[in-house]
DNA sequence: TGATCTTACGTTTAGCGTAACAATA
DNA sequence: TATTGTTACGCTAAACGTAAGATCA
């Protein structure tokens, strides 16, 4: 039967124009090669060379052979990676959401729900998500809508409240609440990677320009040292403590006040039984 | 790198059921196929079975896994198959003729001036004939009109005629020749495969009936036995002793009066010489 | 002389079958 | 008890690398 390595040998051969040459790229003795392509020609039962007595070469069936082992080789790789992708799915949940905070409680639950399954998650915006958990290309989605289709299951778990952050000495500091519209036109400090949350600003506040940071420690010492004011929710824990010395204005507009849904297809309804166990501020 | 042979074990396993009857089915001992197995687990760096004590069968990934592995074998062996007619292609002359006397003349001419060429010949009607050499499916055709396109090489090389034989107190035994509309009615013994004769006897003879010999030795057995005329050509000497106490009448119709063309791509013109040292009856 | 391919030779390895074992029905 | 799959063991055959030989530029 035919032998793959002896088929890469070939293209190599053929790749290189030396069985010499060839050998020193595949890490194998020169002979090793020639008795190689000696045992292609038995088992096609075709001459594939044309040889000269210190030199060797493709005659036209050789040719034909080499562009007949490079494509089986490509199958033989494509092959590898297609069982290997497909083990990967089955041990695999996929989530992609709308917003990083959802994910802070559904990727714990899910790993301590199915311990020997990889998480993997993704963060997109709101259209984006809709399209992966439509497509079937993600098991799990976070949305701040329901899908109502029959073919899906729609838990709401979570809620999540904006709020500004400013400076004590800030204009906005003496409010107590404030729409879109007067914050429309400052200037704000943004994290990178918010989901939905990103476009929402940008939209809202269309004459506002933001200065998105990409690396936190550098986020952290912005919102230290400028009067910058930036967004926070009721759910960034993390930074409770960075923002102690400034003001939380909440933001009313409801946009801004969003219920998460976790959606899935309803084959998969196990894993809303994982996320019926979180619910919070509901 | 994988390893076809263990692909086959694979495959041969999910189409048995059992190791021990798929090792039997491939006349190998049932200790291999268990290492192949557990040797493919690894190259696929996967899991492919569900194992019990005493028993193993194929999990998801397995099944997608034979999947594939049939695939790929089928691949391989197409590669083998291509490879191999690539070559006989590249060995072989194949002649298309509308008739079979000029197969005896061309033939061993071929043969002789390509000795180690293997000769490919087969009879067809005129319009398969001229289907083969147009599209390439044959080297070279013989014809009983030539292509008038630079693209190919037309050579007439040889004359047949036909003559109508009967034996001595028939109807038309007296007549020094004769048309097909005089002999139209008449049934005739004819031998299968030749070529265009057939259809133009009965194209020409449409009331006739012809009682078509497959069997050389029956074919001869009923001229002897019978007086039912038969066909003979110039060409055909190997019938003269059979027929040597029967008279042969020429037909004088034009289209019983043949001149052969051999036609072929104007790349080969190599082969127009060989057959210009043919020329018979020119 | 250096590069290239083939052949010869000896060693290593890896693949196979037999046998023994464990588990099941 | 007969069947099935795994493990262990020993042998054989195949594959490899080194070395030597031949040829060409």
């Amino acid at each position: 039967m035919l032998n793959l390595n002896e088929l890469e040998q070939l293209v190599t051969f053929a790749d290189t124009g030396t069985l010499s040459v060839a050998a020193e790229k595949l890490h194998i003795s020169q002979p090793t090669i020639t008795r190689s392509m000696q045992h292609l020609e038995d088992e096609f039962g075709v001459s594939l060379f044309t040889r000269g007595k210190n030199k060797i070469s493709l005659n036209p069936v050789g040719i034909k052979a080499v562009e007949e082992a490079r494509h089986l080789l490509l199958t033989a790789e494509n092959m590898i990676k297609s069982v290997r992708d497909y083990d990967k799915s089955l041990h695999t949940i996929s989530v992609t959401s709308c917003a990083p905070a959802p994910l802070w409680y559904v990727l714990p639950a899910l790993s301590s729900a199915y311990p020997d399954m990889t998480i993997s998650s993704s963060l997109k915006g709101s259209s984006e998500t809709m399209e992966d958990i439509l497509s079937g290309s993600t098991h799990l989605a976070i949305l701040t809508e329901e899908i109502k289709d029959n073919n899906y299951l729609n838990i709401a778990f979570l809620k999540e409240n904006l709020s500004v952050c400013v400076p004590a000495g800030h204009d906005l500091a003496k409010k107590s609440s404030v729409t879109f519209s007067e914050l429309n036109g400052f200037n704000f400090l943004l994290r990178s990677e918010l989901g939905f949350w990103d476009e929402m600003c940008r939209i809202n506040m269309p004459s506002s320009r933001f200065l998105v940071q990409t690396n936190e420690f550098e986020f952290i010492e912005l919102i230290k040292e400028s009067s910058l004011p930036c967004f926070t929710t009721n759910l960034a824990k993390a930074y409770d403590n960075v923002l102690k010395d400034r003001i939380n204005i909440p933001v009313t507009n409801p946009e801004a006040n969003v219920t998460y849904f976790l959606v899935c297809h309803s084959d998969d309804k196990a894993y809303t039984e994982v996320i019926n166990q979180i619910k919070i501020n509901l």
